[in-house]
DNA sequence: CAAATTATTTAGATTAGTCTAAAATAAAAT
DNA sequence: ATTTTATTTTAGACTAATCTAAATAATTTG
């Protein structure tokens, strides 16, 4: 079914379609500032890929790019890899939870089909990845996940930790430090204005933590009654 | 210790090493014919790995080149990479013998030094493939066989099947189906002179099988006795 | 040992992905 | 509604890895 793409077009198109979570076209700039190259590279890239047959991506000058449905079906194949192999290299080669995201990067655009049903079928198909994001179905739709996130909460809300950021090993210490792990369950305390601090407390856990928006814009909540 | 070398330049250097076993210097035109690319594409690479500081190669115009001890640790670091996934591939996502050799070739360059010593801890330092070659040690050291060729044996002697070439999957099929797997012992009941044709008989199997120098060629042997 | 054949190397070109510097466009601010 | 600022795009150049075609060196053969 699927042309071979290349390690760095795979990179491309998994990045847009993290941002486009956020905003519904994504600008080069922002590209760029993720992926760590020039705009100038970004603009030769998207054009490559929207001149495409079939194009990847859907691309007007200046007002950013957004995927067509080829091009999302290829970042979700690229993240179902990564997901997968999270889960993986931490339950079956014992990594740490803030070890897995660099190698699952690499490996996630080198792996067969083969590899990934094999994996797929060892970890009993998994639905959620090891930081609670969900994982592309074999054929390759994404869940829709209801949540929001924990800057959103405000006094007297109870929720569960759905999912965090993967990609920063000492944010996931931190977290982990905190006890702020997918899964458990928690209820805001205080909400503090000007800083947007919240103070939280964490179910079977003493002590009550207060986190700024650093922490809380990275965190996904399921809200809880 | 070692700088970043691509997935290419380590393709040329595991090439080299598997072809120095067999001659001292290695052309670049048995380089070029493994590799499948043209000769010029390979004259062009080794004058640019002799060139390296330090140098991988050595490099003397027409005359073919050899590894430097640096190339030669290079190309032993991507062999343990190669042969602890074969096993891995099998041991615990059970891939059979005939497929592990492509997803092994893809992973080999891309797997940090912490995931091979996690799968090597998880499979127990194994010191020999899948298909019976030996694995450089952690530290690079190759153990020395003490083997031969099944072509070069004579009727009424004895062996251990040592080793197989790993890289074509029919060719496994075909030696599973006769029982030539690396352990099984056999005895030379027959040798045909003009095509060199070698009669067998395999420990535990009734029927004797006839082979030809195109499997005689690729089959390592243990002499017994 | 010279001629023919084969192998290797050089020269010049191509592609993917990147860069910097300059030009063009869009957004913000006076 | 201009000017200023910020963003995006174009233009031109670089590197790694490859190619083909032509030139050169080595080897084989008559």
């Amino acid at each position: 079914m699927s042309r071979h793409l290349s390690d760095t077009v795979e990179d491309y198109l998994k990045v847009i379609y993290n941002l486009s979570v956020e905003s519904n076209r994504v600008s080069t700039g922002q590209i760029a500032e993720v992926l760590k190259v020039s705009p100038a590279s970004v603009t030769d890239m998207v054009q490559r890929l929207a001149g495409e047959q079939p194009p990847l991506l859907d691309y007007l000058k200046h007002q950013g790019v957004a995927l067509t449905e080829e091009g999302r079906k290829a970042a979700l194949e690229t993240i179902r890899h990564h997901r997968l192999l999270e889960l993986f290299l931490h339950e079956i080669l014992g990594y740490s939870w803030d070890q897995v995201y660099a190698e699952a990067d690499r490996l996630e655009h080198v792996i067969s089909e083969e590899f990934e049903e094999r994996v797929a079928a060892v970890l009993g198909d998994p639905q959620r990845g090891l930081h609670g994001k969900p994982i592309p179905s074999r054929s390759l739709e994404m869940p829709d996940q209801n949540t929001c996130y924990l800057q959103d909460l405000r006094p007297d809300q109870r929720g569960i930790i759905h999912s965090v950021n993967d990609d920063d090993p000492g944010f996931l210490r931190f977290l982990e430090s905190k006890g702020l792990i997918p899964g458990v369950e928690f209820a805001v305390i205080d909400f503090s204005p000007y800083d947007d601090n919240l103070r939280l407390k964490i179910k079977d856990k003493e002590q009550e933590i207060v986190l700024g928006t650093s922490v809380t814009a990275q965190v996904q909540v399921e809200l809880k009654g």
